[in-house]
DNA sequence: TTATCATATGAATAGATGTTCATATGTTCA
DNA sequence: TGAACATATGAACATCTATTCATATGATAA
């Protein structure tokens, strides 16, 4: 993946040692996974999708109790649900007229309580 | 916080219960609080950073052994080194010339371990 | 059917962000 | 001291993204 050719003539500390560098290469996810990972965190990096998924952890709303909730447009939230939905962090159910969201996932709540627990500090 | 006139008029399920949105509003975290979390996820959200932090994993490494590594600039890295370092999920230390980096916390594995348990289902 | 309400969607815009380029800082060695 | 190396930093640029506005879809009730 790495040819020797791009790491010689550099700083010769790991770059030399081929054993050390597929020490650290070979533990590594693919690209795909990392950049599927870095997907997900981007969505959880936006503070109105991290107010939705909080209101949800109380309870299933709609779109415009959320809305309201949170003092946001109808729109701005209808775009961040579809976003959360995409990512299979909520999931919806259709009532009449209403739309109710609700965490599709459990890990929803251990991701944002690591990142609580590392903002707790 | 949320005043009355402004959750009047409109779709009727929860907005009209006072003590149902009170529920809800009180287990929210303080706005700030919700607003740093999304910047800490912000910064796991770019694919480059997680490839440095998952480098990081196996051992401390200097900043030419990431770029050499994952085939990045020497400038890409160090800018994103700035903001790992920024937010306390690595450090570094001076040996002569060369700059070693390593995590700074053990959240990043549980934060990251997470996030994958997400992805791979 | 028609009016109204709840939600979704597309386009446009403004703001944020990652990389590159050029260059500065800091360290070692001759 | 000066040259070479490792890293850091600032500015510029291109890309991405969240919100808004306008409008469409879907459902209910009169």
């Amino acid at each position: 993946m790495i040819s020797p050719d791009l790491i010689i003539d550099k700083c010769d500390f790991l770059c030399v040692h081929e054993d050390a560098v597929q020490e650290v290469l070979s533990s590594m996810p693919a690209d795909e996974k990392l950049y599927d990972l870095a997907e997900l965190f981007k969505v959880f990096g936006d503070s109105t999708r991290i107010k939705i998924l909080y209101a949800l952890f109380e309870r299933e709303l709609c779109v415009c109790d959320i809305s309201n909730l949170l003092g946001l447009s109808q729109t701005a939230v209808s775009h961040q649900l579809r976003i959360l939905k995409a990512n299979k962090l909520v999931k919806s159910r259709r009532s009449g007229k209403i739309v109710f969201y609700a965490l599709d996932d459990d890990h929803v709540y251990k991701i944002i309580d690591c990142g609580m627990e590392h903002i707790n500090e």
